[in-house]
DNA sequence: ACACAAAACTAACAATTGTTAGTTTTATAC
DNA sequence: GTATAAAACTAACAATTGTTAGTTTTGTGT
């Protein structure tokens, strides 16, 4: 049996490791240091690296998958939904910035299953965000510019908010929400 | 002696698997294979793996750098010089999308003394990036939004095109230039 | 005090890493 | 066609990698 919480600090303590280095750069050993045990005493805990890094991924690809449906399936127009997206990027980047780091940069280091799994959601979010951008342009409630480059925009500067955000000492999560909303939807000229 | 051109082949093989997998998930005998050859004849060409990340990298950040000064001594409006940020953005993209991966995502693998020069460079950039943008709040030709917001919106959608550009079949890189402008200083709404 | 589980330890493994040394092949110049 | 330089090769190294086996220590409930 597996205590759940010394696996939980484990996992914490990766991520920030992780984001540091990235997942290949970071040693069993180095994580183990950080823990202040010896590698060996990792594996009481967790099955193999490879299992932190899904555990990381996975689940916060499942926060913006289901945080996602909700937003699709809401009775709201265009421009409110793009409003709760940022409103759920910001808050998983409040809930986990590390982790963050790991689903950005290091998914292709996911096994053959669950790196498809991830695919899917990750593809599925981005056309869920397509499908949005478009009928909104389509009922004339956002400016007709090239979609494409509207949701790259968009998703990019969402997508890099756990770099930005910890860095940033005095700004109030639902000020950030509230500006960024500003800039990304109303722009700035 | 050194073969430059063989020299160069290496380095841009390698910017590809860098881009894939990250430095230090790429081995010598990866790259080695990529090439057609075995890795230890690599070394006939370069001097060592850090040799070619520090190549990708500091060429690049040198370039940005060169860029962002001519911008600034420019006496050209706010508005302009950030279309002209955004133009060197995508004339750096379309020239070395793969090498961006790296600048990108493996500066920290960087030793020492190349560390220091690269976090110098970048640290200058965004602070000439944010002194456009204050001016231009100054001046009333860019709305008061939170500066820090708006600097690190549209850094980071350049910063990710190199990921998001060479998916994009059928847009012309003038095209790009001029929607980009739009949807970044404009906005959507 | 005793039993039992949780969590640490030591020691070691097989594989892989970047790199070097020394040698052979391939191409170029005269 | 011989000399020279460029570019490949084979073989090996010392260090590091993720992980396993087996053992000891620590903590908890009765």
């Amino acid at each position: 049996m597996k205590s759940e919480s010394r696996k939980e600090e484990i996992i914490r303590a990766a991520s920030i490791l992780f984001k540091e280095k990235g997942y290949s750069a970071v040693t069993m050993r180095d994580l183990a240091k950080a823990m202040g045990i010896k590698a060996a005493s990792l594996y009481n805990h967790i099955d193999s690296k490879q299992e932190i890094l899904s555990t990381i991924i996975i689940e916060l690809a499942e926060e913006f998958t289901t945080g996602m449906n909700q937003i699709v399936n809401s009775k709201v127009d265009a421009i409110k939904k793009l409003e709760n997206i940022i409103d759920l990027h910001i808050d998983v980047t409040l809930r986990n910035s590390d982790g963050l780091a790991s689903l950005n940069n290091d998914w292709m280091h996911l096994e053959e299953k669950n790196l498809q799994y991830f695919e899917k959601m990750r593809q599925e979010y981005e056309e869920n965000f397509r499908a949005i951008v478009k009928n909104g342009v389509d009922r004339e409630e956002i400016k007709p510019f090239n979609i494409e480059i509207m949701v790259f925009s968009t998703l990019s500067t969402l997508r890099t908010l756990y770099l930005w955000y910890p860095k940033q000492k005095n700004i109030d999560a639902e000020i950030l929400k509230h500006d960024m909303i500003s800039v990304l939807l109303k722009g700035m000229v």
